[in-house]
RNA sequence: GGCCCGUUCGUCUAGGGGUUAGGACGCGGGAUUUUCAUUCCCGAAACACGGGUUCGAUUCCCGUACGGGCUACCA
């Protein structure tokens, strides 16, 4: 089996683009296949700078590393479009000598021409087909010479393919089962452009037979011109080894309707993509899963099961089980909403089943946007306290940055409220007795607390607050003892002291 | 407009001629808990509609509606 992955290098790729190579890896992989990316750079006017190493980039942050493709290698390339030009020449002018295709010189303001005449007649869409080509300026209407003629002047001109009439062409796809078309309702697609670049269909075509690809899975927006795909596998003769078509269904807008689309991400203040994009402009930027703090394991789950379920009630995978799973009959035929809440849901658990030395790996980086480049040991402390209270990395920066450098905020309402000053002697008693600790292990320090509470008078309900207050600035967060333990016994006490000093002042801190 | 594809809780989905239509996210409630969270329990919530076929359709067929995709010398 091989299969690819063929992105236009027009911009940032979406999770759309993301999904479609997921389900190429995980068919190559479980089937032992060879996973191709290959670079679709056959638009001149769209080509974007960046956007092949956008996508590149992508994918292995995905874990979705291409077995051959530009950079890696491969016997079947180069896997640039744009450095085959000479191959789909070639093949276009072999589809004229096989008579499947004609060269067509009509300015692209005729065709408007003709478009805006069918449509003042209250025809919706005129198309160069079969009927219309009889009177349009091509090498099947003018004689030899005269195609000689236009041709040698250096005027402009296409390649069409020649689609025959009256035939009913097949398309047998994994996931639709059976489609049919009536060539009388398809056009005659331009094959060669007037640049010499090949089009998208004469390109895809000849590079999946070249690279010998037994599969094409991409977005069902390609279904409707999978009938020219096959028209042209015929036309070559390559029908025997015509790859088998699986059209996934499309991610659509989390709300409203249609497809999803780049600007829906910051339309909604929500990533739809991988990893951030910058672009030009600022309309021409956005914010990737990556940097908002997704683990690419969770992403990946997560768009693995969008239109696709193993028929099972599991929803967690490894990418072994991915792997072993997926399967192309158990892909849904329908649209699927993206949901970015059901995405947070992965990452959380995916992060909470992540070891401490694991979420410390991938949290470091958040961190270190903070300006904090804690100890390892001490970060997987930290991590193991904060484990099952994150769901997005970056909420290691935003609630946990007590314990890489001082409270920055204090939640001054709740500490109005905890703070009692008639305490204070009974809670410097404390702090001495916390400075006298030898075993600082939450168990001991609880325990000392615990010994204190019985002999002051102070309720254990009344101190846990103010601790978690000083420490932390928040009411929330871990349990106070391990926070203590971790945090360790000398910022303990510093913390404490403040608070003490502090404290009645809430309003000035 | 034409062609093509689709339609189970708000969302992602399982299921499939006879089921209390299952799970998950989110939401509401409760339990545990020193806070927050985790965990656990409970709850509300769906087969688009109309015809067939059938003893019986959510499931099969046909329509309709609705949604989507395509309709470029873009991919």
């Amino acid at each position: 089996m091989r299969v690819r992955f063929a992105p236009s290098p027009t911009g940032a790729l979406h999770i759309g683009g993301i999904r479609t190579a997921i389900c190429n890896y995980l068919l190559a992989r479980r089937h032992n296949g060879v996973f191709i990316l290959r670079i679709e750079d056959t638009d001149q006017n769209r080509y974007v700078p960046g956007a092949e190493a956008y996508i590149i980039e992508s994918l292995k942050w995905c874990g979705l590393t291409p077995d051959e493709g530009p950079g890696f290698g491969g016997d079947y390339g180069p896997y640039r479009q744009s450095e085959r030009m000479d191959i789909y020449r070639e093949y276009a002018e072999d589809l004229i000598a096989k008579g499947e295709a004609y060269y067509a010189f009509d300015t692209p303001e005729e065709l408007e021409a003709e478009r805006e005449k069918a449509k003042t007649a209250g025809n919706h869409a005129w198309k160069y087909d079969a009927v219309s080509r009889e009177t349009m300026r091509n090498s099947l209407t003018l004689s030899e010479a005269e195609t000689r003629k236009w041709i040698d002047s250096g005027a402009a001109y296409v390649i069409r393919l020649k689609v025959p009439v009256g035939r009913t062409v097949h398309i047998r796809d994994e996931i639709r089962g059976d489609v049919h078309f009536q060539t009388e309702e398809l056009d005659d697609k331009v094959m060669l452009k007037a640049d010499g670049m090949p089009t998208y269909h004469l390109a895809n075509v000849v590079d999946d037979h070249l690279m010998k690809i037994t599969h094409v899975i991409r977005g069902e927006e390609w279904l409707p011109s999978t009938a020219h795909h096959v028209l042209l596998y015929q036309a070559f003769g390559w029908e025997d080894t015509m790859p088998v078509f699986a059209h996934l269904p499309l991610i659509l807008k989390p709300d409203g309707k249609g497809k999803l689309s780049k600007r829906d991400g910051v339309r909604l203040g929500i990533p739809v993509f991988p990893i951030s994009w910058k672009g030009e402009t600022a309309e021409d930027s956005f914010t990737g899963f990556r940097e908002a703090g997704f683990d690419p394991r969770a992403l990946v789950n997560f768009l693995a099961l969008l239109s696709w379920n193993p028929g099972t009630e599991q929803e967690l995978f490894s990418r072994e089980e991915l792997i072993a799973a997926f399967s192309l009959d158990k892909v849904g035929k329908a649209g699927a909403r993206f949901d970015i809440e059901k995405a947070k849901w992965f990452n959380q658990q995916y992060l909470l089943n992540s070891s401490p030395a694991e979420l410390a790996a991938l949290a470091r980086p958040f961190l270190a946007e903070q300006g904090f480049q804690p100890d390892e040991s001490y970060l997987q402390a930290v991590c193991g306290l904060m484990r099952e209270r994150v769901t997005l990395l970056t909420d290691f920066g935003a609630e946990a940055a007590y314990f890489f450098g001082p409270v920055r905020h204090f939640d001054t309402a709740s500490i109005a409220k905890k703070w009692n000053p008639g305490r204070k002697p009974a809670l410097e008693d404390l702090g001495k007795r916390l400075a006298g600790q030898s075993e600082w292990k939450a168990d001991s320090i609880k325990a000392l607390v615990e010994a204190w509470v019985e002999s002051s008078g102070v309720k254990f309900g009344e101190i846990l607050p103010l601790f978690r207050l000083a420490l932390a600035g928040t009411m929330k967060g871990p349990g106070v003892f391990e926070m203590m333990e971790v945090l360790g016994s000398a910022t303990v006490q510093e913390r404490w002291q403040f608070a003490l000093d502090h404290f009645d002042q809430t309003g000035i801190i």
